[in-house]
RNA sequence: UCCUCAGUAGCUCAAUGGUAGAGCAUUCGGCUGUUAACCGAAGGGUUGUAGGUUCGAGUCCUACCUGAGGAGCCA
């Protein structure tokens, strides 16, 4: 069974392809319809004198995504975007779109709402398939690039008890007879496998609570965590550059002609290489202020200054000691500094903002339960949390990456609800 | 949650406070190489909802609903 993505292995022979109708031109005694099979696009070529009268009329009537059988030869054609088409000897309607209610979704301009509110016909577009195939690309990297290099994956638990960062993030949802909470992080838990095997990492989906409405947030989000025992904040940025960069080239070598496809500029991406710049938050202010932002020392950085940052560098920037007020309470203090966490982000150029924070882990018990009563956080649910640092503790350091905010960035998207099948914000549920 | 903007045909959008239109889609007709094909014709509307101002409201006012962009927060 031949695909269309495959097509170019069966030049001159006859094959039948399982798809459905993407398009269709008509001239005069001449249909020209477009497949697609999820493999890519083809285009066949019907001659009325060459089939049966019955068919003719009825892949001329045939409305747009219904799904046929073609059976044809396939020639090598400079006309054909391809490069291919498809001489076409027979056609079975599998399933045929009724013409009282077209596929909605035309070749045509349409809205955000309404291409959201169609999210499950908008993925056979061309556009989303290449997103799609991106993220697959870039999945499958994270896995390989992690595998490679001694990491063991353990995956974390989806229900929590507690709040791993802020409370007010969290989804709540009925545990039997108590409260539970859909996990923000796996990193308490990265914590724990990372002082059974050394080097772990877990991979799956996140949830958060946050009201936001911005093109960078989901409520619901995958995200890669490793995280290493005996490391320290260097590492964790020694690791970034090297992931980044491996899973923005494997996207690069792999998956040109998705990125073709959705229009990205790839010159930017080349240049996704080690060693990437590394500030401190200190540089990063100043730069900011030179830049016109009015940051002041101790704030965070907004969507804006992320974006002044990001165009100071030609590749990712990683920044690190931040003020430890704004960072999470398991962040380790700088030892020279006290009032600096040894925590890094890494910032995507191109204005794709934060697409790693990480850093090194509070390893010593008390100054850790310390934090955790001034977050006003319950001790008793932090007690296996806090056992790691009583049972051999050692220094120890991990990021997490949002993976749709890297695909959005390495597909140069508008907004990250393209890069998940079916994406959850605010606002949106369905389908 | 706050700020800003937008809701008109299935879709994308027009319409000085004065008879609601176009392109695409659908239907019918034409065309033997079309590339979001093209040409001709037809059908298709409670202008988001509820009030209000006015001789008259798609247009102005109020509230609400829905969505978008942004802020804060984050990956």
């Amino acid at each position: 069974m031949a695909t269309i993505g495959g097509i170019a292995a069966y030049d001159g022979q006859e094959v039948t392809i399982r798809g459905w109708l993407y398009n269709l031109r008509e001239s005069g005694k001449l249909l020209f319809p477009i497949f697609r099979d999820g493999t890519g696009l083809i285009q066949g070529v019907m001659f009325k004198k060459a089939v049966p009268p019955e068919m003719f009329e009825a892949l001329k009537n045939l409305q747009l995504e219904s799904s046929v059988l073609v059976r044809g030869k396939v020639r090598a054609d400079q006309r054909a975007p391809g490069g291919f088409e498809l001489d076409i000897t027979n056609l079975q309607v599998v399933q045929a779109v009724s013409q009282d209610d077209p596929f909605p979704i035309t070749l045509k301009e349409h809205g955000v709402d309404f291409l959201m509110e169609h999210r499950h016909l908008w993925l056979r577009t061309p556009r989303q398939n290449a997103i799609l195939r991106v993220r697959h690309e870039v999945i499958r990297a994270v896995r390989d690039y992690l595998d490679d290099h001694g990491f063991v994956l353990v995956d974390t638990p989806i229900f929590t008890p507690a709040a791993c960062e802020g409370t007010t993030t969290l989804f709540e949802t009925q545990y039997f007879d108590q409260k539970a909470y859909l996990t923000q992080s796996g990193q308490l838990y990265n914590e724990a496998t990372c002082a059974a095997l050394g080097k772990t990492y877990c991979f799956g989906p996140t949830f958060r609570d946050e009201k936001s409405k911005t093109r960078r947030h989901l409520t619901e989000f995958w995200m890669v965590e490793p995280e290493m025992a005996y490391a320290h904040m260097d590492d964790v940025m020694d690791l970034s550059e090297q992931f980044i960069s491996y899973i923005v080239q494997r996207v690069l070598e792999r998956r040109p002609a998705e990125l073709k496809t959705i229009e990205r500029n790839t010159a930017p991406l080349e240049r996704v290489r080690p060693p990437f710049p590394r500030i401190s938050y200190d540089e990063a202010v100043e730069i900011l202020k030179r830049k016109g932002s009015e940051i002041q020392w101790g704030g965070d950085f907004g969507n804006a200054d992320e974006t002044l940052l990001g165009e100071e560098f030609d590749r990712p920037v990683m920044v690190h000691h931040y003020p430890a007020a704004i960072k999470a309470f398991y962040m380790q203090p700088d030892p020279q500094r006290p009032d600096l966490a040894l925590g890094v982000d890494v910032i995507a150029p191109e204005g794709y903002g934060e697409v790693i924070g990480g850093g090194e882990r509070m390893s010593d018990y008390n100054l850790l339960l310390q934090r955790i009563r001034e977050q006003n956080l319950p001790p008793q649910a932090f007690a296996w949390y806090l056992d790691l640092r009583k049972y051999g503790s050692v220094p120890h350091a991990g990021f997490g990456m949002g993976i749709e905010r890297v695909v959005a960035w390495v597909c140069g998207l508008e907004h990250v609800r393209e890069t998940i099948a079916f994406p959850r914000m605010l606002y949106r549920l369905y389908p």
